[in-house]
DNA sequence: TAGAGCATGTAATAGGTTACATGATTAG
DNA sequence: CTAATCATGTAACCTATTACATGCTCTA
Protein backbone atom coordinates (compact mmCIF):
# COMPACT_ATOMS: atom_id res chain seq x y z
CA UNK A 1 0.00 0.00 0.00
CA UNK A 2 1.73 3.06 -1.17
CA UNK A 3 1.05 5.92 1.03
CA UNK A 4 0.99 9.24 0.62
CA UNK A 5 1.34 11.81 3.17
CA UNK A 6 0.68 15.02 1.73
CA UNK A 7 -2.80 13.23 0.04
CA UNK A 8 -3.47 12.80 3.64
CA UNK A 9 -2.35 15.85 4.93
CA UNK A 10 -4.57 18.05 3.14
CA UNK A 11 -7.32 15.53 3.77
CA UNK A 12 -7.11 16.05 7.20
CA UNK A 13 -7.09 20.32 6.77
CA UNK A 14 -10.32 19.18 5.16
CA UNK A 15 -11.85 17.49 7.62
CA UNK A 16 -11.90 20.50 9.78
CA UNK A 17 -14.35 22.38 6.97
CA UNK A 18 -14.20 23.18 3.67
CA UNK A 19 -12.34 24.97 1.93
CA UNK A 20 -10.17 26.17 -0.88
CA UNK A 21 -6.53 25.39 -2.12
CA UNK A 22 -5.15 29.07 -0.88
CA UNK A 23 -7.39 28.63 2.47
CA UNK A 24 -5.31 25.25 2.87
CA UNK A 25 -2.22 26.45 2.83
CA UNK A 26 -2.64 29.49 5.59
CA UNK A 27 -3.55 26.58 7.76
CA UNK A 28 -0.69 25.00 7.39
CA UNK A 29 1.55 28.09 7.94
CA UNK A 30 -0.42 29.24 10.41
CA UNK A 31 -0.78 25.86 12.36
CA UNK A 32 1.30 22.91 11.52
CA UNK A 33 4.31 25.30 10.48
CA UNK A 34 6.93 23.89 12.93
CA UNK A 35 6.09 20.11 11.63
CA UNK A 36 4.90 20.22 8.44
CA UNK A 37 4.27 22.02 5.19
CA UNK A 38 2.91 21.72 1.43
CA UNK A 39 3.55 24.00 -1.50
CA UNK A 40 0.80 25.15 -4.05
CA UNK A 41 2.83 22.47 -6.13
CA UNK A 42 1.71 19.92 -4.14
CA UNK A 43 -1.55 21.15 -2.97
CA UNK A 44 -3.68 21.95 -5.95
CA UNK A 45 -2.86 18.71 -7.67
CA UNK A 46 -3.87 16.32 -4.75
CA UNK A 47 -6.87 18.26 -4.83
CA UNK A 48 -8.20 17.98 -8.09
CA UNK A 49 -7.06 14.34 -7.40
CA UNK A 50 -9.02 13.70 -4.31
CA UNK A 51 -12.25 15.18 -6.70
CA UNK A 52 -11.52 12.42 -9.26
CA UNK A 53 -11.38 10.29 -6.55
CA UNK A 54 -14.57 11.00 -4.92
CA UNK A 55 -13.17 11.74 -1.60
CA UNK A 56 -13.69 15.12 -1.79
CA UNK A 57 -16.10 17.48 -3.58
CA UNK A 58 -15.74 21.17 -5.35
CA UNK A 59 -17.90 23.52 -5.26
CA UNK A 60 -16.83 27.64 -7.42
CA UNK A 61 -17.41 30.65 -5.08
CA UNK A 62 -17.59 33.45 -7.84
CA UNK A 63 -15.88 36.91 -6.26
CA UNK A 64 -16.03 40.89 -7.96
CA UNK A 65 -12.52 41.70 -8.31
CA UNK A 66 -10.81 38.61 -6.63
CA UNK A 67 -10.42 35.08 -8.00
CA UNK A 68 -13.05 32.99 -8.04
CA UNK A 69 -12.47 30.14 -4.76
CA UNK A 70 -12.90 26.56 -5.35
CA UNK A 71 -14.08 25.01 -2.39
CA UNK A 72 -13.44 21.89 -1.30
CA UNK A 73 -15.57 19.37 0.76
CA UNK A 74 -14.46 16.10 2.41
CA UNK A 75 -16.96 13.56 0.93
CA UNK A 76 -17.89 10.60 3.42
CA UNK A 77 -15.94 8.41 1.68
CA UNK A 78 -12.82 10.98 2.33
CA UNK A 79 -13.74 10.70 6.01
CA UNK A 80 -13.53 7.11 5.77
CA UNK A 81 -10.30 6.93 3.85
CA UNK A 82 -8.57 9.29 6.04
CA UNK A 83 -9.38 7.61 9.33
CA UNK A 84 -8.23 4.53 7.87
CA UNK A 85 -4.33 6.39 6.93
CA UNK A 86 -5.13 7.46 10.60
CA UNK A 87 -5.04 3.99 12.64
CA UNK A 88 -2.26 2.82 10.08
CA UNK A 89 0.75 2.87 12.83
CA UNK A 90 3.86 5.67 11.77
CA UNK A 91 7.07 4.13 10.19
CA UNK A 92 10.24 5.19 11.15
CA UNK A 93 11.34 8.83 10.56
CA UNK A 94 14.91 9.26 9.67
CA UNK A 95 15.02 12.91 9.71
CA UNK A 96 18.31 14.59 8.13
CA UNK A 97 19.89 16.69 10.36
CA UNK A 98 22.27 18.83 8.67
CA UNK A 99 23.80 19.53 11.89
CA UNK A 100 25.11 16.39 13.00
CA UNK A 101 26.00 15.97 9.51
CA UNK A 102 28.78 18.86 9.71
CA UNK A 103 29.21 18.24 13.27
CA UNK A 104 30.06 14.59 12.54
CA UNK A 105 33.00 15.44 10.49
CA UNK A 106 33.99 18.41 12.59
CA UNK A 107 37.58 17.19 12.46
CA UNK A 108 37.67 18.16 8.88
CA UNK A 109 37.47 22.19 10.22
CA UNK A 110 38.48 24.15 13.80
CA UNK A 111 36.84 23.97 16.82
CA UNK A 112 36.08 28.17 16.38
CA UNK A 113 34.05 27.62 13.17
CA UNK A 114 31.97 24.52 15.19
CA UNK A 115 31.52 26.21 17.57
CA UNK A 116 30.08 29.03 15.61
CA UNK A 117 28.05 26.24 13.98
CA UNK A 118 26.81 25.00 17.19
CA UNK A 119 25.76 28.43 18.65
CA UNK A 120 23.84 29.70 15.38
CA UNK A 121 22.33 26.30 16.22
CA UNK A 122 21.47 27.12 19.28
CA UNK A 123 19.88 30.73 18.02
CA UNK A 124 17.44 29.00 15.43
CA UNK A 125 16.25 26.37 18.24
CA UNK A 126 15.86 29.38 20.43
CA UNK A 127 13.79 31.21 18.11
CA UNK A 128 11.82 28.33 17.04
CA UNK A 129 10.68 27.82 20.59
CA UNK A 130 9.58 31.34 20.85
CA UNK A 131 7.19 30.29 17.82
CA UNK A 132 5.69 27.48 19.46
CA UNK A 133 5.10 29.40 22.34
CA UNK A 134 3.36 31.83 20.35
CA UNK A 135 1.40 29.37 17.91
CA UNK A 136 0.43 27.97 21.38
CA UNK A 137 -1.27 31.45 22.62
CA UNK A 138 -2.90 31.65 19.60
CA UNK A 139 -4.43 28.14 19.13
CA UNK A 140 -5.65 28.70 23.08
CA UNK A 141 -7.09 32.25 22.51
CA UNK A 142 -8.68 31.58 19.04
CA UNK A 143 -10.02 28.18 19.18
CA UNK A 144 -10.82 28.13 22.85
CA UNK A 145 -13.82 25.47 22.75
CA UNK A 146 -12.90 23.46 19.14
CA UNK A 147 -12.92 19.96 20.34
CA UNK A 148 -9.58 19.62 18.30
CA UNK A 149 -7.78 22.05 20.73
CA UNK A 150 -6.87 19.05 22.93
CA UNK A 151 -5.14 17.31 20.71
CA UNK A 152 -3.62 20.43 19.14
CA UNK A 153 -1.50 21.22 22.04
CA UNK A 154 -0.33 17.76 22.06
CA UNK A 155 1.47 18.64 19.44
CA UNK A 156 2.50 21.59 20.24
CA UNK A 157 4.14 20.62 23.56
CA UNK A 158 6.19 17.65 21.89
CA UNK A 159 7.62 20.77 19.32
CA UNK A 160 8.19 22.42 23.23
CA UNK A 161 9.73 18.92 24.44
CA UNK A 162 12.32 18.49 21.39
CA UNK A 163 13.14 22.31 21.65
CA UNK A 164 14.15 22.33 24.76
CA UNK A 165 16.38 19.22 24.33
CA UNK A 166 17.98 20.77 21.29
CA UNK A 167 18.91 23.48 23.48
CA UNK A 168 20.22 21.39 26.65
CA UNK A 169 22.48 19.24 24.15
CA UNK A 170 23.47 22.69 22.61
CA UNK A 171 24.56 23.82 25.63
CA UNK A 172 26.44 21.13 26.39
CA UNK A 173 28.09 20.16 23.38
CA UNK A 174 29.29 23.48 23.64
CA UNK A 175 30.99 23.48 27.02
CA UNK A 176 32.62 20.41 25.54
CA UNK A 177 33.95 22.51 22.77
CA UNK A 178 35.06 24.67 24.56
CA UNK A 179 37.32 22.42 26.99
CA UNK A 180 38.70 20.96 23.85
CA UNK A 181 39.65 24.19 22.77
CA UNK A 182 41.43 25.01 26.47
CA UNK A 183 42.82 21.47 26.21
CA UNK A 184 44.86 22.23 22.47
CA UNK A 185 46.48 25.22 24.05
CA UNK B 1 24.28 28.75 -4.09
CA UNK B 2 22.57 25.03 -4.38
CA UNK B 3 23.53 22.93 -2.18
CA UNK B 4 22.96 19.34 -2.32
CA UNK B 5 23.53 17.92 1.23
CA UNK B 6 23.59 14.21 -0.31
CA UNK B 7 26.65 14.81 -2.36
CA UNK B 8 28.56 16.05 0.97
CA UNK B 9 27.76 13.65 3.15
CA UNK B 10 29.28 11.24 0.66
CA UNK B 11 32.36 13.84 0.99
CA UNK B 12 32.49 13.36 4.41
CA UNK B 13 32.68 10.49 4.73
CA UNK B 14 35.57 10.30 1.87
CA UNK B 15 37.32 12.03 4.25
CA UNK B 16 37.60 9.33 6.55
CA UNK B 17 39.75 7.47 3.70
CA UNK B 18 39.84 6.41 0.90
CA UNK B 19 36.77 3.72 -0.10
CA UNK B 20 34.12 2.11 -2.69
CA UNK B 21 30.87 3.04 -3.25
CA UNK B 22 29.95 0.07 -1.30
CA UNK B 23 31.86 1.19 1.29
CA UNK B 24 30.43 4.47 1.73
CA UNK B 25 26.56 2.80 1.85
CA UNK B 26 28.16 0.48 4.77
CA UNK B 27 30.00 3.74 6.90
CA UNK B 28 26.44 5.02 6.53
CA UNK B 29 24.57 2.39 7.83
CA UNK B 30 26.82 1.70 11.07
CA UNK B 31 27.31 4.94 12.24
CA UNK B 32 25.33 7.74 10.98
CA UNK B 33 22.11 5.63 10.53
CA UNK B 34 20.39 7.13 13.61
CA UNK B 35 20.58 10.55 11.89
CA UNK B 36 21.72 10.47 7.74
CA UNK B 37 20.95 7.76 4.70
CA UNK B 38 22.07 7.55 1.74
CA UNK B 39 20.84 4.73 -1.11
CA UNK B 40 22.97 3.16 -3.91
CA UNK B 41 20.83 4.75 -5.90
CA UNK B 42 22.58 8.22 -5.00
CA UNK B 43 25.96 7.56 -3.61
CA UNK B 44 26.94 5.91 -7.10
CA UNK B 45 26.04 8.73 -9.37
CA UNK B 46 27.10 11.29 -6.66
CA UNK B 47 30.84 8.98 -7.05
CA UNK B 48 30.80 9.34 -10.72
CA UNK B 49 30.38 13.20 -10.28
CA UNK B 50 32.75 13.92 -7.86
CA UNK B 51 35.37 12.54 -10.41
CA UNK B 52 34.28 14.79 -13.08
CA UNK B 53 34.29 17.57 -10.80
CA UNK B 54 37.77 17.16 -9.71
CA UNK B 55 36.46 16.42 -5.92
CA UNK B 56 37.53 12.69 -6.01
CA UNK B 57 39.94 10.45 -7.60
CA UNK B 58 38.68 6.35 -8.58
CA UNK B 59 41.34 4.29 -8.70
CA UNK B 60 40.04 0.36 -10.02
CA UNK B 61 41.50 -2.69 -7.45
CA UNK B 62 41.57 -5.83 -9.14
CA UNK B 63 39.67 -8.51 -7.17
CA UNK B 64 39.55 -12.32 -7.84
CA UNK B 65 35.69 -13.98 -7.94
CA UNK B 66 34.47 -10.59 -6.63
CA UNK B 67 33.63 -8.02 -8.49
CA UNK B 68 36.79 -5.32 -9.14
CA UNK B 69 36.17 -2.18 -6.27
CA UNK B 70 36.53 1.25 -7.25
CA UNK B 71 38.12 3.77 -4.64
CA UNK B 72 37.30 7.17 -4.57
CA UNK B 73 39.84 9.58 -2.48
CA UNK B 74 38.92 13.04 -1.84
CA UNK B 75 41.57 15.49 -3.62
CA UNK B 76 42.54 18.52 -2.25
CA UNK B 77 40.10 20.74 -3.77
CA UNK B 78 37.46 17.94 -2.38
CA UNK B 79 38.66 18.38 0.84
CA UNK B 80 38.47 22.45 0.39
CA UNK B 81 35.30 22.39 -1.14
CA UNK B 82 33.51 19.73 1.83
CA UNK B 83 35.17 22.53 4.59
CA UNK B 84 33.53 25.42 3.14
CA UNK B 85 30.45 23.85 3.38
CA UNK B 86 30.97 22.99 6.66
CA UNK B 87 31.18 26.35 7.48
CA UNK B 88 28.16 27.73 6.42
CA UNK B 89 25.78 28.04 8.84
CA UNK B 90 22.88 25.48 8.86
CA UNK B 91 19.19 26.10 7.80
CA UNK B 92 15.77 25.30 9.52
CA UNK B 93 14.76 21.79 9.63
CA UNK B 94 11.72 20.72 9.11
CA UNK B 95 11.16 17.89 9.87
CA UNK B 96 7.78 16.00 8.67
CA UNK B 97 6.69 14.32 11.92
CA UNK B 98 4.05 12.00 11.22
CA UNK B 99 2.71 11.36 14.37
CA UNK B 100 2.08 14.61 14.91
CA UNK B 101 -0.04 15.02 11.55
CA UNK B 102 -1.97 11.86 12.73
CA UNK B 103 -2.61 13.24 16.51
CA UNK B 104 -3.18 16.85 14.63
CA UNK B 105 -6.39 15.66 13.43
CA UNK B 106 -6.70 12.86 16.58
CA UNK B 107 -10.57 13.85 17.09
CA UNK B 108 -11.51 12.07 13.55
CA UNK B 109 -10.91 8.94 15.58
CA UNK B 110 -11.28 7.14 18.98
CA UNK B 111 -9.46 7.89 21.96
CA UNK B 112 -7.97 4.28 22.12
CA UNK B 113 -7.14 4.93 18.31
CA UNK B 114 -5.26 7.71 19.40
CA UNK B 115 -3.75 5.98 22.55
CA UNK B 116 -2.83 2.92 20.39
CA UNK B 117 -0.71 5.19 17.83
CA UNK B 118 1.23 7.38 20.85
CA UNK B 119 2.11 3.57 22.42
CA UNK B 120 3.57 2.30 19.27
CA UNK B 121 5.23 5.47 18.91
CA UNK B 122 6.79 5.00 22.09
CA UNK B 123 8.06 1.70 20.98
CA UNK B 124 9.73 2.89 18.17
CA UNK B 125 11.53 5.69 20.04
CA UNK B 126 12.61 3.32 22.80
CA UNK B 127 13.66 0.91 20.11
CA UNK B 128 15.83 3.91 18.37
CA UNK B 129 17.56 4.79 21.62
CA UNK B 130 18.55 1.42 22.21
CA UNK B 131 19.97 1.05 18.78
CA UNK B 132 21.73 4.74 19.84
CA UNK B 133 23.05 3.60 22.94
CA UNK B 134 24.78 0.36 20.67
CA UNK B 135 25.92 2.55 18.25
CA UNK B 136 27.79 4.60 21.15
CA UNK B 137 29.41 1.28 22.73
CA UNK B 138 30.34 0.19 19.53
CA UNK B 139 31.94 3.82 18.32
CA UNK B 140 34.00 3.84 21.87
CA UNK B 141 35.56 0.43 20.96
CA UNK B 142 36.05 0.50 17.39
CA UNK B 143 37.32 3.63 17.50
CA UNK B 144 39.08 4.09 20.31
CA UNK B 145 41.90 6.36 19.17
CA UNK B 146 40.61 7.79 16.15
CA UNK B 147 40.52 11.84 16.64
CA UNK B 148 37.04 12.24 15.22
CA UNK B 149 35.74 10.13 18.31
CA UNK B 150 34.58 13.43 20.39
CA UNK B 151 32.74 14.47 17.11
CA UNK B 152 30.83 11.29 16.99
CA UNK B 153 29.74 11.42 20.41
CA UNK B 154 28.22 14.88 20.58
CA UNK B 155 26.07 13.68 17.39
CA UNK B 156 24.98 10.45 19.56
CA UNK B 157 24.45 11.75 22.48
CA UNK B 158 22.15 14.51 20.33
CA UNK B 159 20.02 11.63 19.45
CA UNK B 160 20.20 10.26 23.21
CA UNK B 161 18.56 14.03 24.37
CA UNK B 162 16.07 13.93 21.71
CA UNK B 163 14.98 10.40 22.18
CA UNK B 164 14.71 10.98 25.83
CA UNK B 165 12.18 13.87 24.86
CA UNK B 166 10.00 11.85 22.73
CA UNK B 167 10.23 9.35 25.48
CA UNK B 168 9.08 12.25 28.35
CA UNK B 169 6.45 13.94 25.78
CA UNK B 170 4.80 9.89 25.32
CA UNK B 171 4.10 9.36 28.48
CA UNK B 172 2.86 13.01 28.87
CA UNK B 173 0.60 12.60 26.18
CA UNK B 174 -0.36 9.04 26.90
CA UNK B 175 -2.16 10.08 30.62
CA UNK B 176 -3.60 13.02 29.05
CA UNK B 177 -5.51 10.49 26.42
CA UNK B 178 -6.21 8.71 29.47
CA UNK B 179 -7.96 11.15 31.76
CA UNK B 180 -9.51 12.48 28.19
CA UNK B 181 -10.84 8.38 28.18
CA UNK B 182 -12.51 8.96 32.03
CA UNK B 183 -13.72 12.48 31.44
CA UNK B 184 -15.99 11.14 28.63
CA UNK B 185 -17.57 8.21 30.88
C1' DT C 1 20.60 -25.48 -2.18
C1' DA C 2 18.94 -21.32 -0.61
C1' DG C 3 20.22 -17.07 0.99
C1' DA C 4 23.41 -13.58 2.35
C1' DG C 5 27.35 -10.90 1.18
C1' DC C 6 30.25 -8.78 -2.24
C1' DA C 7 30.05 -5.01 -5.79
C1' DT C 8 28.73 -2.23 -9.62
C1' DG C 9 25.38 0.49 -11.78
C1' DT C 10 20.80 2.23 -14.29
C1' DA C 11 15.82 3.13 -15.06
C1' DA C 12 11.50 3.97 -13.50
C1' DT C 13 9.00 6.26 -10.42
C1' DA C 14 7.66 9.09 -6.56
C1' DG C 15 7.89 13.15 -3.84
C1' DG C 16 8.63 17.97 -3.42
C1' DT C 17 10.11 22.97 -4.31
C1' DT C 18 10.51 27.05 -7.10
C1' DA C 19 9.56 29.93 -10.69
C1' DC C 20 6.35 31.47 -13.74
C1' DA C 21 1.87 33.28 -15.56
C1' DT C 22 -2.28 36.12 -14.69
C1' DG C 23 -4.58 40.23 -12.80
C1' DA C 24 -7.49 42.99 -9.63
C1' DT C 25 -7.60 45.29 -4.98
C1' DT C 26 -5.91 47.29 -0.90
C1' DA C 27 -2.74 49.11 2.53
C1' DG C 28 1.28 51.89 3.53
C1' DC D 1 3.84 54.24 -6.38
C1' DT D 2 5.11 49.92 -4.43
C1' DA D 3 4.30 45.89 -2.19
C1' DA D 4 1.35 42.68 -0.29
C1' DT D 5 -2.87 39.97 -0.49
C1' DC D 6 -6.09 37.42 -2.91
C1' DA D 7 -6.37 33.12 -5.87
C1' DT D 8 -5.65 29.69 -9.30
C1' DG D 9 -2.72 26.61 -11.56
C1' DT D 10 1.40 24.50 -14.47
C1' DA D 11 6.18 23.38 -15.92
C1' DA D 12 10.70 22.71 -14.95
C1' DC D 13 13.57 21.04 -11.96
C1' DC D 14 15.66 18.78 -8.01
C1' DT D 15 15.91 14.92 -4.70
C1' DA D 16 15.36 10.29 -3.33
C1' DT D 17 13.82 5.46 -3.22
C1' DT D 18 12.95 1.01 -5.29
C1' DA D 19 13.40 -2.38 -8.49
C1' DC D 20 16.12 -4.44 -11.75
C1' DA D 21 20.33 -6.54 -13.94
C1' DT D 22 24.61 -9.22 -13.31
C1' DG D 23 27.29 -12.96 -11.21
C1' DC D 24 30.61 -15.10 -8.05
C1' DT D 25 31.57 -17.05 -3.20
C1' DC D 26 30.72 -18.42 1.26
C1' DT D 27 27.84 -20.07 5.06
C1' DA D 28 23.91 -22.58 7.24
Amino acid sequence: MKENKSKYAVMGILSMGPMSGYDIKKRFEKSLSYFWSESYGQIYPILKNLAKQGLATRSIKKQTGKPDRHIYALTDKGRKALQEWMIQPVGRLIGRHEILLKLFFGHQVSLEDNIRQVEHFRELQSQKLKEIKATEEMLKAYYKDNPNLRYWLMTVRYGQYVNRAFLRWSKETLTELRRMEQEAE
